[in-house]
DNA sequence: GTGGGTGCAAACATTTTGCACCTGC
DNA sequence: GCAGGTGCAAAATGTTTGCACCCAC
């Protein structure tokens, strides 16, 4: 199936882009931000897309307590649910593929991918309380 | 506010441990069981009883990709979500708290609670790919 | 007796789908 | 030209809420 690039996707891409590190959008919150950006884009669009980027692997689905947010950065990383603010944090660390492998062979089973969230504090609530 | 035993709420606790550790249902299947057991439980008395379990820390809910689904085993361990099957399979490793404490200082954040989901194949799944 | 809990139905929020039209390749 | 993409509205899904009644304490 080929895939094509059309002003839309662009826009959302943009979003993203434009947001990546900061912000960890809901669905919702892509739907508002592509609708002040183009106002005549529907809304069913704006979820086709998403999921589409999530099938191929350019997005990241992150389940919440909540609800699902999306990141554009890819790279295997945890994140932190901060349960003051609801800020999404990254978290990075090396050491996760050491605790994969010893769980793989433990259990036999097959990791191809994590997802870790963490709720606690993030940094300034942290400092903060 | 205090809190009363009713008999949906039994029929539900009994439902989440005799499943327990074979089974991580979403809301869905909790209110298809309760019915089956009881027909004349409304389905928003068994939203209501999850609800309300999760807020005391009794039942853990857990993020999958697609949906929520219920844990009522409260000891922190990761869940692996097989892509195969849609089974969630607990996995214990006490290596964990390392690196918690390790992001707890490489970030100046508070963990009080981990979700890590693990993403791919589940022990049978992985034996007979 | 009274306040928390329940059953029902309606409301709500979020996401998906059917369809006719449009557009990138 | 045509398959893939779009916009719109309706539908489907999952969950919550208003309300009158009920029952555990």
């Amino acid at each position: 199936m080929e895939t094509r690039n059309t002003k839309q996707k662009e826009i959302i891409l943009e979003i993203l882009k434009d947001k990546e590190n900061m912000f960890h959008p809901t669905a919702g919150d892509l739907v508002k931000l592509v609708l002040e950006e183009n106002p005549s884009i529907g809304q069913a669009t704006v979820y086709r897309n998403i999921n589409k980027l999530v099938d191929e692997g350019i997005l990241l689905k992150i389940p919440t307590a909540s609800n699902f947010r999306y990141d554009i950065n890819t790279h295997t990383h945890a994140h932190l649910t901060c349960k003051e603010c609801g800020r999404v944090i990254d978290l990075f660390d090396g050491d996760y593929l050491s605790i994969i492998k010893n769980l793989e062979s433990k259990y036999n089973v097959q990791i191809d991918d994590t997802n870790l969230i963490f709720n606690g504090l993030c940094d300034s609530c942290n400092t903060n309380k």
